[in-house]
DNA sequence: ACGAAAAACTAATACCATTAGTTTTAATGT
DNA sequence: ACATTAAAACTAATGGTATTAGTTTTTCGT
């Protein structure tokens, strides 16, 4: 029935523009409530404080990162599918670099919601490795594999750690050539 | 000639141990103080302040990563060296968890005695990959592979993102040997 | 034993997050 | 239209952080 103000929604995605615009470390409740033309207490009549905006930033990252992973491989199979889930994820870090480092770091009691999100990422690769012809313990490292492959060269080239005059999406799609090659012709 | 105190090393070194035992977040100049038993203000006798440690952790971390990668692989050449170095690479985030993130969050106007280390990690890197018979362009694409397959290894598991009872360290051995058996097969 | 250089200190400022308590606002029912 | 009232937003205060300025203390070397 009263008054009508902020709600939390409007503050997460203000969080997540911060984040994305001027770094994780910028995520802060008086930044925010700047933003909005509010003070900072003014926040806590609709959260509980920086860990909650924090662990609602992690859940909106793995969301919507698993959206464009599962839209991306959509009518797509074999190598097809695992490309276009690399391009997918390489283009979400990009666009959300300071969201993404939310979906990394994620709370640290584990949070049960965050973990089904997480969990439909990790199903959804495990799906696209169970067509090639490996043994259960081997799609479970190919998994990781792939993983470690999409975050590490995530993570290095937010970081700016591909200093060479290389295209970097070349190398990405070779480590990803390598990688998959190297899979059929193992073991 | 006058009084002698704390010196940077304490200071870097304690900071080290605290970033490693609980986490970059507890890297805190009244942290660091407590542990020596002074205040924090007698701390800026001898840094200019926590950027300046952090920089040092950064230093400290290229530094001692690279002495362990570069023993790793003293004698050994080919995939032998590979696995030494992953080896040598995977010990030390697991040693000091604190230390190696802050040789991936590098300072941000580039330090040039940082990236002088840091380039001795890549030229060291390159150098093992030059003995397999890739062009010069391919080479580049393989260090970045490998060095993300590192990092994201290293990264995941330190955040708890590997959840399946399935041992880490032969996910970590099989996606090295797949890409390396990759290498030899693609183009 | 003493002087000087530098260590360590106290006090103060300026952020930050958070809590308690007060005031303001506006959606709703009459 | 207007009074009710729930909740939004506020101010004030507390305690944590980094940092600067200025003072006191210590101890090395002569």
């Amino acid at each position: 029935m009263p008054r009508v103000g902020l709600n939390i929604v409007q503050i997460v995605q203000t969080a997540a523009d911060i984040a994305d615009n001027q770094g994780t470390e910028a995520v802060t409740l008086s930044g925010i409530a700047r933003e909005l033309s509010v003070r900072p207490p003014s926040l806590f009549n609709h959260v509980k404080g920086l860990p909650q905006i924090k662990r609602e930033l992690s859940l909106l990252g793995v969301k919507k990162l698993f959206k464009r992973m599962n839209d991306a491989t959509k009518e797509k199979s074999g190598d097809e599918a695992i490309f276009a889930i690399a391009n997918a994820y390489l283009q979400f870090t990009r666009e959300h670099p300071g969201l993404y480092e939310y979906t990394i770091a994620l709370p640290k009691p584990k949070d049960e919601e965050i973990e089904r999100e997480s969990n439909k990422i990790l199903t959804l690769i495990l799906t696209l490795f169970h067509t090639y012809s490996l043994s259960e313990e081997n799609v479970i490292h190919a998994v990781r594999g792939f993983r470690s492959i999409l975050h590490g060269f995530s993570s290095l080239e937010q970081k700016g750690g591909f200093g060479m005059p290389i295209e970097r999406n070349d190398s990405l799609h070779y480590m990803i050539r390598v990688f998959l090659t190297g899979l059929n012709k193992t073991e």
